[in-house]
DNA sequence: CTGTTAGCGCTTTCAC
DNA sequence: GTGAAAGCGCTAACAG
């Protein structure tokens, strides 16, 4: 109608001279339309470049050809992850639809509620939950959780292996001849991160070596969280020889921090991660760290959720592996 | 209304015992309503965890406070990017929504006015276009382009200087002590890649060295586009001695393509590439590069996109400035 | 085969 | 201060 504004359907149906209902037929290729009707409003489709409005059309019919990613923010385990489900998400006929708060995250506990009530119903068929911290039992369309942040619950879940990870991550740093080993946690709130301390404090008590709950801070997976108890890890009177932080993101923060403090790694301070998003080979030095796979987790999630949606009966749980890669933030004492 | 069904605007209003409308102007803070029946109705969203739905309301009200970025699929690049807006719009007050469709990117042109004209007028109240292959003059909401695949338009635009830094990458390989540089480029429709392959052709002419045509090939700027014309290249009766390739994932395609050849790089075979996305960092060789401050145009996209909304008056394009990244895919002859 | 009608869930006049 | 009613762009019966 204006010059500038979208065109809609109804602009098509007054172009071609027939009724709206007559070019949504065309346009879902219905049944019930001439062959020269069907041919003269595809023309005007074509020549207006009219394109089907999502909204309107998911608001009424429920059913959207649409796959929403919902993440609390785009950071690197996310969009990893938005890679393996962008891969397999091709030639299925779905688009990718990831959304993301602006709040900072981490302090919005229930994010993926909130997201789900806004999107769902209407405008996505299924959902890949990234790491949420709440998960209720039930939503309206098919949803899949991927490293859930609370125990076991009802929902189809994608996520690896934390408590071998940091067994396999802690046993190298004893592997390697330390005995003084902080802990770098998550947030006690969330279920990897009591796996990933359970599987440190496990390796700990069977070589042998008592924890110093001193040496253990809450690091809750993020930079700027972490800086401050890294600052106090490093500060002990009985300073580590080895930090194994919970995640890469904070592993390199821990870096930083031993950087400003005058510590050189790996000579004074050896640390690992847990993780292996791309960012952790990019430090300096690169860091060694327990790799998840975790584009392949997305593509694991998408294949779960596709199953869902197509009802499809199977094991509505997927646990990947995880593996040590070794880089350069790890000496032997 | 049915147990497992999301929650209406019609339920809070019905448990609430008012009108729809009220409950829409306690929802958007409008006047007009008293003190009491605030709270009361308040208190009915939160208990039944009431969310407005984003489809039907913005199909009303034509503002959704979210901002949409458009990709032709989640690869290094447009992830890249996403971090660098998930920061920057952290506190404005808006939130991501970003939209990827299921095909084939690269073979699909004109992608994003199909995306576009699907999210906008609705849904999104801005959008930014990670490299969109063709530009329109006018669309209904205020759009920006990032690294747009063609020539000026009147889009505002963030891009990064890329003749510059090609002349950069080549004349490192010449600085090297190579005088064979092939050079495996990005799509000949595309602007980003006609300009890295003139940042090619102008230092290999400003240095006094002729172009082998057959050592210029079309990479396609994605791995599987890039095999063919990579193993073409180097099994050239002339092979050149160092490749320049178009993107970082191509020039991973190489390295991984001179190994199935027998070729080891750096030795027998220099290889640069052109983004610094993280990935570049954890090839075997580490890759150099040309970097790009991915994240960076990211923020700035969203800068400008806020202005534009926002009716500032400013500068809409801005370009962002490439630095060679050396590491060890590169050696002296 | 085609058009009319009734909403999807929400916001927004405009009466009451 | 509150609610009835219209309508955003579209699809899905149901008539004609």
């Amino acid at each position: 109608m204006q010059p500038t504004g979208r065109v809609t359907i109804g602009d098509v149906a007054r172009t071609a001279g027939v009724s709206v209902a007559t070019v949504s037929k065309v346009i879902n290729g219905r049944y019930g339309v001439a062959a020269a009707t069907f041919s003269r409003v595809q023309e005007v489709i074509d020549q207006l470049g009219y394109e089907s409005s999502l909204v309107a059309r998911s608001l009424r019919s429920h059913r959207t050809n649409v796959i929403g990613i919902l993440v609390a923010e785009f950071e690197p385990f996310s969009t990893e992850l938005l890679k393996g489900t962008s891969r397999s998400v091709q030639g299925t006929g779905y688009e990718l639809l990831a959304y993301s708060g602006g709040g900072r995250a981490g302090s919005d506990v229930g994010w993926e509620r909130r997201y789900l009530s806004r999107l769902s119903g209407t405008l996505i068929d299924g959902a890949i939950l990234v790491t949420p911290t709440v998960v209720d039992a039930q939503y309206g369309i098919p949803v899949v959780a991927v490293d859930p942040h609370t125990g076991p619950s009802g929902l189809p879940t994608i996520d690896s292996d934390n408590f071998s990870g940091a067994v396999t991550a802690t046993r190298h740093l004893i592997d390697l001849g330390h005995r003084q080993i902080g802990f770098l946690g998550g947030r006690p709130d969330l279920e990897s991160a009591r796996l990933r301390e359970g599987g440190y404090r496990h390796a700990m008590s069977t070589a042998g070596l008592a924890v110093d709950e001193d040496q253990v801070r809450i690091g809750g997976y993020r930079q700027v969280t972490a800086q401050e108890p890294a600052r106090e890890l490093l500060s002990l009177p009985e300073r580590p020889t080895a930090v194994f932080a919970a995640n890469d993101l904070t592993a390199i923060q821990t870096i930083t921090v031993a950087g400003e403090l005058g510590l050189r790694v790996p000579e004074d301070l050896s640390v690992i991660g847990f993780d292996n998003v791309p960012e952790s080979a990019l430090s300096v030095p690169a860091l060694t760290t327990i790799a998840q796979p975790i584009q392949q987790m997305g593509v694991e999630a998408m294949g779960l959720l596709l199953d869902l949606i197509n009802g499809v009966e199977r094991d509505p749980h997927v646990r990947l592996p995880t593996a040590l890669v070794e880089r350069s933030s790890c000496r032997a004492l």
